[in-house]
DNA sequence: AACGGCATGTAACCCGTTACATGATTAT
DNA sequence: ATAATCATGTAACGGGTTACATGCCGTT
């Protein structure tokens, strides 16, 4: 399971909550993977389980106790073992929105733009998030933890972000233009 | 469920059987979505369950008989129902690649190119495909159906995929640059 | 008074994949 | 001989989502 991966990823940067890594993924792997607390407790479970995650309690009262997670050495050779496995076939896509697109040729002319001038505004409101807030959030993860290596990566895969969205914004902006140009 | 809505999508382009609708789909759709044939059939039983596709038998021997599915009045309907729902929200997006590479600021450089290069290798591979093998089927499926509004739209989305692997591609080759420079 | 954040979890369900089952025909 | 293509399906499993459950604190 892929996220039994990330949860060991985040957590080899230092121990946290399970409530932690929640906003953590949110904040960061959000645009190309996400997970709903519901999936991560049971995942953290059996993390340790199998010996690869451990933690401590803390006691609070009026909220139930916390759970602090951290690697263990069995979990830093696992998240190895992950991230060495071969990149050689192509990450399987789904896209719905691409897929509504492509069988909307039956759609009247009008119909079809709003709904590709609605696409638009999300992805552009898209863009604008992973040039500025993202960006920030990498910056301040790279200073606060002094994790110069980690961040080279988080800030390449922060551009793919950025590369993937302004392709997006460019390509529905020139789908308009041909919808209103080529189509009755 | 989406694949009800492809199949309902590619049988309102004319009839087919399960089997036909598998290839259409790897020929077209596969790389922003796809689905096997154990997951297709059941779908398709559901689907005559609701009065949205209908299927003739045509008798073979030394083989299965074809179930030939048409879509029905209330195919169309619900067909058009899916193809009006507002693209108000962002495609949810999972890339396991991305993920890896994000996390793999704790390899040593060598093998962290190695893994980008070979990605690369694969991303170079489909981005030729989509530019000739899928630009052809494209360009038949609209000479042979007559589908003309409908070309337009498949049209589209397959210079999405183009513009997707082109950006794959200078991405990767970026990160290579970057992981070459900046890493230790 | 109502909502969002903190903090944990369980249960039911749906979607999707892999493996299995059958069996003739055609290509390598 | 072996594998791929045609053509249908079922069964078991795993991954992931939605809804539910609890309950305090701080903000609006």
């Amino acid at each position: 399971m892929l996220l039994a991966n990330i949860l060991l990823g985040f957590l080899s940067y230092g121990p946290m909550t399970g409530y932690d890594l929640k906003k953590t993924l949110d904040a960061s792997t959000a645009f190309f993977w996400h997970a709903e607390l519901a999936q991560i407790y049971p995942t953290l479970k059996r993390l340790v389980e199998a010996g690869l995650i451990q933690f401590e309690v803390e006691a609070q009262d009026s909220r139930p106790d916390k759970r602090i997670y951290s690697i263990t050495t069995a979990g830093r050779a696992a998240l190895r073992e992950w991230l060495v496995e071969p990149l050689d076939s192509l990450p399987a896509k789904k896209d719905s929105v691409l897929l509504q697109l492509f069988f909307s040729g039956a759609l009247d002319k009008a119909t079809l733009l709003e709904q590709l001038r609605r696409q638009l505004a999300v992805h552009r409101v898209q863009l604008e998030q992973y040039q500025t807030e993202t960006k920030d959030t990498v910056q301040d993860q790279v200073i606060q933890g002094g994790l110069e290596r980690e961040g080279v990566m988080w800030e390449l895969v922060r551009e793919y972000g950025v590369g993937h969205e302004r392709h997006y914004v460019q390509w529905l902006e020139h789908a308009i233009e041909v919808v209103e140009k080529r189509l009755k």
